[in-house]
DNA sequence: CAGTATCCGGCACGATACTG
DNA sequence: CAGTATCGTGCCGGATACTG
């Protein structure tokens, strides 16, 4: 059973964006394999309310002050999450994500569940490649 | 109109993991949007037949030797491509996609149609965006 | 032709200290 | 609380030279 991409339609697709778009699209898609941005932008779409700064940097672990605020930075800047600033003291900054957001997670949700759905053929695939070069 | 992801399943899927299988499944995905990964995996899967190294580097414009060896062994040792080398001199060596990999490609496929096709909202929000921390 | 080997700059990321 | 500022490390990826 073959598959069929239909490649002159992604061609198409691609060959209409002048350089500053193909450069910007090429941007938001790598971006979601950074470190943390797709892991963050899961926990603001799974809790589905606003999220502190801090309640969010509970949540994605193992994340540091820095690199979270830099890719909230970014993700605010796609129009991928909003930011709200409560002027206030202590201060207090609301994170959400945006429509387009989750349209974006859905898109992706697919890809994961793939994968993991099929990690044991990756394992096999690794096992035979090393004892190929033993 | 609001969106739906289910979490719960996904959730789901990733608890089902056991730590190897999470991280190589996070492997994996990642490894799409490193710099050449998708485009190889583009190339190869649109000619659809044997392609030989040089004229794949031809047509990934840009990549370096070095580079595309690399990212062809991953794939390789993934399963994703396969390569097969001819005894002879000067040497020949074909790769091809795998049919996991035309899988995978096709699960990519509507992530990077939308992408393209929403580039102009995010040109708009970080217009916005400049505009606002001007 | 299809790679390896080596050098190098840039930047992603962590750790730590400091601030409005 | 929610950041910035600074320092340090490791790795990605380009350029170049060499080889079976």
């Amino acid at each position: 059973m073959k598959r069929h991409i239909d490649w002159v339609e992604v061609n198409a697709a691609c060959e209409a964006l002048d350089e500053n778009e193909d450069s910007l699209t090429r941007e938001i898609v790598t971006r979601l394999a950074e470190k943390w941005t797709l892991w963050t932008l899961a926990e603001l779409a799974a809790a589905d309310a606003p999220m502190r700064f801090s309640r969010l940097m509970e949540r994605v672990e193992g994340v540091s002050q820095k690199s979270l605020t830099k890719v909230l930075r970014q993700l605010e800047r796609d129009g991928l999450v909003t930011r709200v600033v409560f002027a206030q003291v202590p201060p207090r900054v609301e994170y959400q994500t945006t429509e387009i957001a989750l349209e974006m997670l859905e898109l992706v949700h697919p890809l994961w569940a793939w994968a993991s759905s099929n990690v044991g053929k990756f394992q096999a695939a690794r096992a035979a490649y090393d004892k190929r070069r033993k």
